[in-house]
DNA sequence: CCCCTGAGGAAATTCG
DNA sequence: CGAATTTCCTCA
């Protein structure tokens, strides 16, 4: 028996479509559903009787016990819509209103349906006529299209003519591939090609049902922080671009192939037709192997199937990942959820009170020996579940809920009560994810073990785990963000807030108490200055002293543990969040510093990873070796021995140019390339190198442009020298720095020479 | 068919 | 010109 591929809603029949495949066709399962939100039975009877009630019901059935009542009427968005208004005026809150269709049965009927798994996937780029410009992609005409599908082979098809004829050509054999298949990948897809894919079938007069395709940005695994790139610690660094050339560089350890640049194809695709085909499937090619290393795809479907969903990027949304698991937990034991607000509301941008988040410690600047790391294993899950924190088991404020029982209730630190009688949703969903993930993780390193780490298993095991460790970190996020059916401000608060009195009231008074010196804490971490067996000792008096702290406020003591994380040889503090260590292991942890940042440039990163190499492994560090690195790197500079990587800087354009209130450089040199006409997407990366000043503002070019000359002051007091310089200062707090800070002045330097 | 959070440093730009 | 605001990216 094959699984399902893909699923959706046919409005008109008022049909649940679920689509597999079948000796080589793709066949249809319809299944007769309709539509239906929930109202709690109070307000049921307070809204029955009304006019427009029974006017747009079509029937009502009661569920859960009694508790709620199953809405039926018309799943057309804009009707939906139309009830909800009516609802809220009369003062009714319905209940997951804005659930669609498919969601809906699949979140109550077909609560674990069998998903196929080999998924037949087929990766494509297109080539486009750039003319009308990157504002009107659905003008820009196909020119030609690379990919690879089920038969494994790249292949390419390209237009005759840049006309509708040569374009329908190409459209109509490849959608006849397109149809084959029931996942594209594309990389960008979401803000190219599968836009343009789209919008010229549309204009050419071909409707396939997209409904059965599945659409996947291969580019969104690789920016996600979990599944992404960015995750693997040797990686980081380099996420300087999100090019496919470029991660394949870093990743494939490719050569870099400089392809048509897009503002050339349609010259191109006219003059070397031969050339755009090879370099377009490059791209291809390069998204297979990337596959085929990475397997991202195939923790995507991991992550899709233990949610209940059909594969697509949406999963990577914590939001809509959790939504999935809760929703079908509620659906289990009776619990129904609010509508999500924003969900018919699109101009709804009212600001939002902010919450309290973590504890962050002023560290003791400059340098230690001899430092232990202890941190809490998921001390938000963990915390959730100490005090049963979710939505449907608070009280209220200490001050608002009377009657506070020892027994019954426990109190979070910013005074919300909470109902232990009953396990609340949230704490459910984190044990269960909490265990799936111990369980999976066991299981992987068990095939670690046995040797067996190249096998499909043991990937499958590593992901099961990683997936349910970004579900559980998920769920405190979702209870705080005013988008999401679930956000509960006093949870929110309740977790950071009780997290806080943990690590500082606790765990830090604690230390003191000791006579254990703490040079730093950011939320659930604290770095002590003291020997193995203190820290070892510590973490035993700090396991009964946590659990005191809970039990004294009504929770479930044992889920909250502190452990020893790392033994670090030296650490140097700068500041909150940023410091960089040895670890006994030999690795150099670095944390915020501009050397792991992906905003600067490389001889900025060059610069302070040299000095960090020699603080860190020097007996006793020099100030005056540390003067003569950095004196090597002013003269590269000054005297032009750069090129342009190490010069460029690149930072992302977060939205249109146009509507930035304060529009840095890399804006405006993003707004040139617009006026330009060449490629620009909101949440490119801009590479520029800077050139002088211009207006009181700092001038670039794009690093394409780059002509040799650069401002070589700016480059040298303002980028590289600054970030070295924190570093020293913070080990030798008495030397002088402000010389080497200054422009090398050639007059100086011939003294020298 | 989708917004996970707040805390925080540093630099560029704009404001008063 | 210094203060305030905006922006980006990171830590947790």
């Amino acid at each position: 028996m094959s699984g399902y591929v893909s699923g959706w809603y046919d409005y008109p029949n008022g049909d649940v479509c679920l689509a597999f495949w079948k000796d080589g066709e793709r066949c249809i399962e319809r299944i007769p559903f309709e539509w239906y939100f929930y109202l709690t039975n109070d307000e049921f009877e307070k809204v029955r009787g009304s006019v427009y009630f029974r006017q747009l019901v079509e029937r009502v059935k009661e569920v859960d016990g009694g508790k709620h009542v199953r809405i039926f009427s018309s799943s057309r968005r804009d009707d939906r819509r139309e009830f909800i208004e009516f609802l809220r005026e009369d003062g009714c809150e319905p209940l997951e209103a804005d659930v669609s269709p498919l969601m809906r049965y699949m979140t109550d009927v077909g609560r674990s349906i069998e998903f196929e798994e080999n998924l037949k996937i087929l990766f494509y780029d297109l080539e486009t006529d750039p003319r009308p410009g990157f504002e009107n992609l659905e003008r820009q005409r196909i020119l030609s299209v690379a990919f690879n599908g089920i038969d494994r082979k790249t292949k390419c098809i390209d237009a005759d003519s840049d006309d509708d004829r040569g374009e329908g050509d190409l459209l109509e054999q490849f959608l006849e591939v397109v149809e084959q298949h029931d996942l594209l990948v594309a990389w960008n897809g979401e803000k190219f090609d599968d836009v343009v894919l789209k919008a010229r079938c549309k204009r050419i007069g071909l409707n396939p049902d997209w409904r059965m395709i599945n659409f996947l940005d291969f580019m969104q695994l690789f920016k996600h922080p979990y599944f992404g790139y960015g995750r693997d610690a040797e990686n980081k660094g380099v996420k300087v671009s999100y090019a496919l050339g470029n991660i394949a560089q870093n990743l494939l350890g490719k050569k870099k192939v400089e392809g048509v640049p897009g503002h050339m194809m349609h010259k191109m695709w006219r003059t070397n037709r031969k050339l755009v085909r090879k370099y377009n499937k490059v791209d291809v090619d390069l998204m297979v192997e990337l596959e085929d290393v990475y397997g991202y795809i195939d923790a995507l479907k991991i992550l899709s199937h233990m949610s209940n969903r059909f594969v697509s990027q949406w999963v990577l949304k914590v939001g809509y990942l959790n939504d999935a698991f809760i929703l079908r937990y509620g659906s289990e034991h009776g619990i129904r959820f609010p509508t999500k607000m924003r969900a018919f509301y699109e101009d709804h941008n009212k600001s939002v009170d902010k919450f309290q988040g973590a504890y962050v410690m002023e560290p003791v600047e400059g340098m230690h020996d001899e430092v232990f790391c202890l941190d809490f294993a998921s001390l938000y899950p963990n915390v959730i579940r100490s005090f049963n924190i979710s939505p449907e088991t608070k009280i209220g404020h200490r001050e608002n809920a009377p009657g506070f029982c020892e027994a019954f209730h426990c109190e979070a630190s910013n005074g919300v009560v909470f109902d232990m009688t009953e396990e609340g949703v949230f704490p459910a969903i984190v044990a269960m994810t909490m265990e799936r993930r111990a369980k999976y993780k066991k299981l992987a390193a068990e095939l670690k073990d046995a040797g067996k780490e190249r096998t499909v298993d043991f990937r499958r095991a590593r992901q099961r785990s990683d997936a349910n460790k970004l579900s559980g970190n998920g769920a405190y996020g979702c209870l705080g963000s005013p988008w999401l059916r679930y956000y509960d401000r006093d949870c929110a608060e309740a977790v950071t807030l009780t997290s806080q009195e943990i690590t500082r009231d606790v765990i830090i008074s604690l230390a003191e108490s000791t006579g254990i010196q703490v040079l730093y804490s950011d939320t659930d971490s604290v770095y002590l200055r003291c020997s193995m067996k203190q820290a070892e000792e510590f973490v035993e008096l700090a396991a009964d002293a946590i659990d005191e702290f809970v039990r004294s406020r009504g929770g479930i003591p044992g889920f909250i543990r502190l452990e020893i994380d790392d033994e670090y040889v030296r650490v140097i503090y700068l500041a909150k969040k940023r410091y960089v260590g040895l670890k006994k292991s030999g690795v150099i942890d670095v944390k915020g510093l501009e050397y792991i940042r992906t905003d600067g440039c490389r001889i900025e990163r060059k610069l302070q990873e040299e000095i960090i190499d020699y603080v860190l492994h020097a007996q006793k560090p020099a100030a005056q070796k540390a003067e003569r690195i950095a004196e090597d790197w002013r003269d590269r500079i000054y005297d032009k021995e750069v090129d342009v990587e190490d010069l460029t800087i690149a930072k992302s354009v977060s939205r249109h140019p146009k509507t930035y209130k304060s529009a840095n450089v890399h804006v405006r040199v993003a707004q040139s390339l617009i006026d330009r006409g060449r490629e620009f997407y909101v949440g490119m990366k801009i590479p520029y190198v800077v050139t002088g000043k211009k207006d009181d503002k700092l001038d670039a070019v794009h690093a394409d442009d780059f002509d040799g000359e650069f401002d070589v002051d700016y480059y040298w007091q303002k980028k590289v020298w600054p970030p070295a310089e924190r570093v020293l200062e913070a080990v030798f707090p008495n030397h002088d720095w402000k010389q080497l800070g200054r422009a090398r002045n050639d007059s100086q330097c011939s003294l020298f020479g």
